[in-house]
DNA sequence: CCTTGAAATTTCATGCTTGAAACATTTCAA
DNA sequence: TTGAAATGTTTCAAGCATGAAATTTCAAGG
């Protein structure tokens, strides 16, 4: 090798790039979150929580335990529990008790919660692709893969 | 033209793909959010909104005005009066009066707070480049490039 | 003056979020 | 069997977040 070990080296110029990475992720999802929510509120009087818990339930329509849910939504479980209260005043979801364990109880969309869903997601699908606009569909695959496989790489981790 | 409008014909694509990636850079967002909240919690007993607050000031010596950190955090009013409330019970923020006009307040770091930052923030720095440690600097770069120019537009748009 | 509107900030109600503690139930080893 | 760990959920306190209403101050025009 001719020159110093450039990773050590390098490492100043990558932390700064990665640091500069993140903060522009972390406005860019701010942004569009923010956007939604506003949408989500006025127009359907309704929040991007509440919505990340239907989508999820739509996914699995035979239901899902509480901590499924705080799984695969990367939240916590008290917080689950909050969420899922409202969404059963509004009659969008519901508590099954469960006959083997009296533990659990498994959590399902509604007819009138999966009417409602349907047309949301459609909505929000519109929305989303209206605010990434500025995003072709090559950057956009090119992009999603990183984020993939940065999200693979943590689960292993994890 | 040979084909039909394309543009059209392909939008139900285009459209998966961007939510694809959004729900992705969420999930990515998220992750990493999540990990430096726990992180400074137990490190430094604090948060990302109040590393946030801090880093702003820290950039702008002279202070901000309240509507002048809301407007550059992407938050509420309301919002960032809490939380320079507890930094400044903490003695990490000074609220000064301001002759010219009694409706406003200048924020400043304190000594004190400076030092906290300038610690936080060199922390700060090497964990998100350990947790982004799976993206190399051309895919940082280009990345970043698309973000910032994602941030653009919208600046411009709204 | 003085009042009317704009600007900066705070307050408030509501909901989201976490982590820890409390609770209920199940499982399993002694 | 029975006691202790494990599992699933809820409750709680504290902090974050919004948008709307209230407050204070400023700036002009009458």
């Amino acid at each position: 090798m001719v020159s110093a070990p450039l990773a050590s080296l390098d490492a100043p110029s990558e932390n700064k790039e990665r640091l500069r990475l993140w903060i522009r992720m972390l406005r860019a999802s701010r942004t569009i979150e923010g956007e939604l929510r506003e949408r989500l509120k006025t127009r359907f009087n309704s929040t991007l929580p509440r919505f990340d818990v239907m989508a999820a339930l739509y996914r699995q329509r035979d239901g899902m335990l509480m901590s499924d849910l705080s799984r695969f939504l990367l939240v916590s479980n008290g917080n689950v529990t909050g969420i899922v209260d409202r969404l059963v005043t509004d009659g969008f979801v519901v508590r099954a008790k469960r006959e083997g364990d009296r533990r659990t109880s498994i959590v399902r969309l509604t007819e009138q919660g999966m009417a409602a869903f349907e047309e949301m997601a459609a909505t929000h699908e519109r929305w989303v692709s209206e605010l990434l606009n500025g995003v072709d569909e090559t950057d956009a695959r090119r992009l999603s893969a990183m984020l993939k496989t940065f999200r693979s790489n943590w689960e292993d981790e994890h």
